[in-house]
DNA sequence: ACATTGACTCGCG
DNA sequence: GCGCGAGCCAATG
């Protein structure tokens, strides 16, 4: 018998969850998902997830780029344009179809607990 | 069953 | 920055 219904398997789960757990604000890219899934090197499989999922299954699709912190879709597309709109939506800037993922990515959040200035450390928001 | 195709990544030149 | 090859592997033809 299958332990997972509904036709997704556990590892497309995994990867749903991860990617929902994408900070508001924050990216993050195909293989750091696959990584932080347990699934090291499957960044294919990430971008077979997005491009399976609908409106329903509601994932924070535009947070994922490329490793290079690029949109993965061609410059200037329909796709392309409403990702790097959406990302500006939440205050992450889209520059030359990059976006600086040494400022943004998700896992320059620990760096930021431990490099941030004492004086913005204390206030949050 | 075989070949191609990707919302990818990394190392090398 | 750019191109190549290798690794990845389910879906598609």
């Amino acid at each position: 018998m299958k332990s997972v219904d509904s036709g997704v398997t556990a590892d497309v789960a995994a990867i749903r969850a991860v990617i929902r757990a994408i900070p508001r604000g924050r990216v993050a890219s195909y293989g750091e998902i696959a990584t932080r899934s347990g699934l090291p090197r499957r960044a294919r499989l990430v971008g077979r997830v997005l491009r399976e999922a609908d409106a329903a299954t509601r994932l924070p699709w535009h947070r994922v780029l490329r490793a290079d912190g690029r949109l993965a879709f061609a410059p200037g597309s329909t796709p392309f344009r409403e990702q790097q709109q959406r990302l500006a939506a939440e205050g992450v800037p889209v520059e030359r179809g990059r976006v600086d993922i040494a400022r943004f990515g998700w896992q320059r959040d620990l760096d930021s607990e431990l490099w941030a200035p004492p004086a913005s450390a204390a206030r949050r928001r």
